[in-house]
DNA sequence: GAGGGTTGGTTCAGATTTTGAACTTACTGT
DNA sequence: ACAGTAAGTTCAAAATCTGAACCAACCCTC
C-alpha cells in the first residue's frame, strides 16, 4: 500500500472530525467512564452512535475497555495517554468558544482561579510562540 | 426562546465538528483564500461541500467574503479574528496527531526552529497551567 | 419468587447528509 | 473563434445518522 504523506490535521480529523467523538472525550476527561454515564452526559447521543464511537476510539488507542464485571459483562472506558493528549484539543475548542460566543462555562486554573487560554509553547526555549511565528513544515 | 446552557465544546463542535471545516480553516490560515485554491488543497473536498461550509463559516463570523471582481462575480475568503482564533485548535490537533501518529509534518517556531506544543496558559499569572489543574466551571 | 429497576448495549426503518460527476455562467487570453 | 479558468450549482446514488423500541442478565425489594 503506497503510504501517502498526509497532513496531521487531516489524520486527526479522520478520528475526531465529527459531532460526537470529542464530546465523549470531554466526558471521559471529566471521569465519566461508563456507557450509561456517557449516554446521559453527552447531550442526546444515540446509544448506537456511542457504542460505535467507543469502538473506534478503542481501535485508535485513545481509550481502553476494562471489564469490571464478567456476569453480566460490564465495561468501563478509560483514556490512554493518547486520549489524555486530546484534552488540549478539547480545551482549545472550549477556550475559542468562550472567547467568541457567550457561554456560562470557563476553563480555569484550579489553583489561582484565573481563566485560561490555550497557546503555542516551545519546550526547548521554554517560552510561548506567538501565532505569527508558527509554521507547518516537513521534517 | 428558552436559551439552554450549553457546553462551549458542544457549541464549537456545532460549527467545526465535521471532517472538512477545520481543513478549510487550516488552508485559510496558510493563505489560500480562493475557492479554486481551497478546492485543490483541501484533500478531495467536493465543491458543493466547500461552498456550503464557506457559507456556514461566513454566517458564524469566522470568515468574510470579499468580492474581488464583480463581472464575473469572484470572491475570496478571509479569516476574521474569530477565524484566526481557530488556529490554536488546528495547532492542537496537529500537535496531538504528530505526537501519537507518525507524520511528516511538524509545527515549528519560525524564529528558533524548534517544534511546538499547545498548552494551557494563565494570562493573569503569566504562567503555564498543567492539565491536572484545569477545571471547567460555571461563572 | 414476582415484579421493578439498572446496565450495556443491539436492531431497524426512515430522515438526513455526503459523494462524485457533470454542468453552468461569465469572463480572459491567443 | 476557441480553449481555458474561476466559482460555483445540480442531481442521483450511497453512506450515515436518528429516534424509538427492544433485549438479556443481573440486582433489589417485597
Amino acid at each position: 500500500m503506497p503510504r501517502t504523506v498526509r497532513c496531521p490535521v487531516a489524520n486527526a480529523l479522520d478520528l475526531v472530525g465529527d459531532k460526537w467523538t470529542l464530546l465523549i472525550v470531554r466526558d471521559l476527561l471529566r471521569g465519566n467512564t461508563r456507557f450509561s454515564q456517557l449516554r446521559m452526559t453527552v447531550e442526546g447521543i444515540p446509544p448506537a452512535v456511542l457504542a460505535d464511537r467507543l469502538r473506534l476510539l478503542e481501535d485508535a488507542g485513545v481509550v481502553v475497555r476494562r471489564q469490571y464485571s464478567e456476569h453480566p459483562p460490564r465495561s468501563e472506558y478509560l483514556l490512554t495517554g493518547k486520549g489524555h493528549g486530546l484534552g488540549v484539543v478539547v480545551g482549545a475548542l472550549a477556550t475559542w468558544s468562550e472567547k467568541y460566543a457567550e457561554s456560562d462555562l470557563t476553563l480555569v486554573d484550579h489553583e489561582c482561579g484565573h481563566g485560561l487560554n490555550v497557546v503555542y509553547h516551545c519546550p526547548t526555549c521554554e517560552r510561548r510562540a506567538p501565532r505569527s511565528r508558527v509554521r507547518m513544515v516537513g521534517r
